[in-house]
Order: C-alpha cells, then sequence, then structure tokens
DNA sequence: TGGTTGTGGACTGTTGACAATCGACAACCA
DNA sequence: TGGTTGTCGATTGTCAACAGTCCACAACCA
C-alpha cells in the first residue's frame, strides 16, 4: 500500500483505529468471561483488574459498564461490580428477547439485501461445508446471526441484540463445560435448517425468513431443559 | 419514622440511596436534551459539561457514555461526544423496535400481574381522568408504558425500550415545537383507546392486550408523516 | 453473654494534572 | 501560487492520589 496517496482510505481493510485501552480491558474481561475464569457472582475490584493489565482504574471502570450494558456485569449497591450469575430466568428472557428481535431482523434483511450482502451471505454458506464439528459450526452460527442483523441494517435492533450475544456464548460454554450440550440434535440435520434460512435470505423472501426464523429460534429455545438440569 | 428501629427500609419509600455525580449529570444532560437546548449535532466537549456543573471530568464522561447507550449522544471517531441528530430513519427503527417489543411485554404483563401490579394499574387508570390536556397526556403515556414493561418482568426487553424512551420524548418535543403534532387525532378518543388497553392488561386478557398493543404502537406509527414533514 | 462501640482494610467516587491527538491557521519555500 | 511544514488551541485518554463508605473483627461494657 502506498502511503504517499492523499486519498483517504474509507473501506475497512488496512485503516487505522486507535482503541482506547477501555475497549481492550472490555476486550480481555470478556475473553476471561467466556473462558469461565470468573465464577458466577464473583467480584471484579477495579484494582485488581487495573494493576493485572498494568493500566489505571479509569479505563477499566469504563470496561466494567460496557460490560453490564452487555449484561454479564453488575454493579451492587455500593457500586462494586461483580459477575452476573446465569439463572433459568436469564435463558429464557434471552429467549424471548430473540424471539421478538431475530424474527423481524430476518424479514428486514431479506428485503433490504443488496448485492454486497448477497455476496457476502453466499459466503457464509459457502463456509457451512467446512463446519464437520460442533466447535466450528457455533462460530459460524454466531457469525451468521450477526450478518443477518447487520443486514438489517437497524442500529438499535443490532445493540439490543448484541447485549445477548455474550451471554449466549457464556451460556454455550457453560453447556459445553458440562456436557450437557446437544441435546438430540445432530449435526448434519442443523447444518440443513441453517442452509435453508440462508436460502431464503439470500432468496429475499421477507416473509419466509421471518416464519423460518421464528421456527429456528424456538428449536433454539428447546436447550431451556439442558440450562434447567444446569441451575 | 422511627430511626432506631433496626428492621431495614425495603420498600420504596424513605430509603436514602446514595446518587453518583454521573448519574445526577446524566439527568441534567437528559433535561436540556429534551428542552431543546442543546442542538443537534452539537458537540458536548466535557469540559464545558464539568465546569459548568461544577464537578470534574470524570462523572461526565460516564454520563455521557449513559447517554449514549441511551441512543441520543454519539462519539465522532475521535472520542468527542455530539448530539445524536434525529433522523427519519430513527423514527423508522424506532417505531419497528417498539413494535417488537411492547406488545410481547403487554402479553407478558398480563399474564404476570400480581395483586400490587393490579392496584397500580387502577391506578394509573384513575389517573387517565386528570389528563385534560395533552401535555399531561403525555407525561401519564410514559408513565403507563414504563409501567407495562416493569410489569413485564423481563430485565433486558425493558433495558431495550428505555433506550427508546429518551429518544421518543425528544420526538415529541421537536413535533411540539413545530406545533406539526396532533394530527387528526382527538384527545377523548385517544384516552379512550388507552383505557380500553389498560382494562385488558387489568383483566389479565393476555393475547386481547397483545394486539391491542400492536395495534396501539401502529396508530403511533401514523406520527411519521408528520415526523417526515420536519426532516 | 449479648449488644455496642471503635478501628483497620478493601473498595469505589471524584478530582486535578499531564500526555497525545487533531484541526486550523500562519509561515515558509520552490 | 500551490503545497508543505510548524505551531497553537481545544479536547480527549490516562493516571495517581485523596476522600468517603462499608464490612469484619476485635475490644469493651452492662
Amino acid at each position: 500500500m502506498r502511503l504517499d496517496d492523499p486519498t483517504p482510505v474509507s473501506s475497512p481493510p488496512r485503516r487505522l483505529v486507535r482503541q482506547s485501552l477501555a475497549d481492550g480491558v472490555a476486550d480481555e474481561l470478556r475473553r476471561a468471561l467466556i473462558a469461565g475464569e470468573l465464577a458466577d457472582g464473583a467480584p471484579i475490584p477495579e484494582v485488581h483488574v487495573a494493576t493485572r493489565l498494568g493500566v489505571s482504574r479509569g479505563p477499566v471502570r469504563e470496561a466494567l459498564i460496557e460490560l453490564e450494558r452487555d449484561g454479564v456485569v453488575e454493579f451492587d449497591s455500593r457500586g462494586r461490580s461483580l459477575v452476573r450469575p446465569l439463572t433459568e430466568e436469564d435463558f429464557e428472557e434471552i429467549f424471548q428477547l430473540r424471539l421478538a428481535i431475530e424474527p423481524l431482523a430476518a424479514r428486514l434483511a431479506a428485503q433490504r439485501m443488496t448485492p454486497e450482502d448477497h455476496a457476502n451471505f453466499e459466503g457464509l454458506l459457502a463456509g457451512l461445508d467446512e463446519c464437520g464439528t460442533w466447535e466450528k459450526f457455533h462460530a459460524w452460527d454466531v457469525e451468521f446471526h450477526e450478518a443477518i442483523l447487520l443486514t438489517a441494517h437497524q442500529r438499535r435492533l443490532h445493540a439490543a441484540w448484541r447485549t445477548l450475544k455474550l451471554q449466549m456464548a457464556r451460556w454455550l460454554m457453560e453447556l459445553q463445560r458440562r456436557r450437557s450440550l446437544v441435546t438430540g440434535h445432530k449435526l448434519p440435520q442443523t447444518i440443513k435448517y441453517h442452509r435453508r434460512l440462508a436460502a431464503l435470505l439470500i432468496e429475499g423472501k421477507a416473509k419466509a425468513a421471518e416464519t423460518e426464523m421464528r421456527w429456528h429460534i424456538g428449536v433454539w429455545g428447546e436447550w431451556l431443559p439442558a440450562v434447567k438440569a444446569k441451575a
């Protein structure tokens, strides 16, 4: 890339973005949360995180606020932050919210799909072939749903969904750890369903995509028993 | 109230809550935003707010982050905060999101209504009689919808809705300022509809309340033309 | 012994100061 | 003149320190 060309680079590749320390701290906390390094209900003293990561308390504070918005951290009445325990009701809530958000997003995405989105989804669809394990598939799945939310072009809808994303990841890890997942679902079958949904989106069949997504989330909600077994 | 009684006061009345400066700053900014004292797109330098309110930049930072979550403030690439301009697309988005959230909330609220909630809604219903002006009614309306979201007992749903609340207030003020509101709607009629919705909730008719709310939001969405006229 | 009263430690809330970044505008030069 | 290079002011990012609050535990007393 030539650096003496004065025309600005507008598209994503090779653009320098300054990432604040707060963002870095948030990323690190997210990682730790998903990795299960922080137990449910464990306190997260600002000072500890700060010294551990070699920053001051300011950025840590901001990161914690960010994570509170994502629903994985909560502040007690005295302002101390702690890992928000996962409860069965949370799962139920997340289920309801997904049911409200994602079918709508699917409809809008199908309606508003541009040629670029089109190509994007074709690529995703192709990537599905390489999902030989549940682990790979789950990674693909998150990317897929995120793509739908992005394609819907609704900032607020996406923001609401984002707050669910991290929590779903935590559930997934927790369930995998207990090996209580994959409750009667076959991977090839699951992949088939996703292929179907992706096809509807690509074809721009808005109403059908919405219905399919509603059903899709419903299936996901069937994990609830596994969740109950854990809680 | 006796202060030498060791039993803690759990219910709302007379309980001392420490409000951080950040919360106070956020409240003040919210007020200014709704009052129209901050123009669309106007920068909000931390230092200005801090000196104006006699606090340091820390709490102001946190307040601005809070308002960004509420969707009324945005940060540019360099971290500077500014008043997020209201656009027609925003209104459309808010409409879609309300349509996804509130009917669901109404259904859940009707299902889960406790005797206390019951009394609460009865009180609200009575308060409707004193809404002689649109202004009073709008205040009542916000309280009403908030009560529904609270009664649904879904943290995340409520959180998603809260981010819309402030923005709706901004729209309302903006439209009132332009006198482009009340587009063919009569106040007594509007009050009648609300009375009907409230009755369904109180009677616990979940499905009917959900449908009514969907229609209700749909009517609200008819303000869109007025919004377009403004934008 | 049972309840009250210090006292220390662990945190958070808030602040003021310093460093870094960026736009605007002036100075400079080929 | 057109483009490049300083420089200044405005604003945010980050930090270290201080003050306030609360819990836990010990000391104390009736």
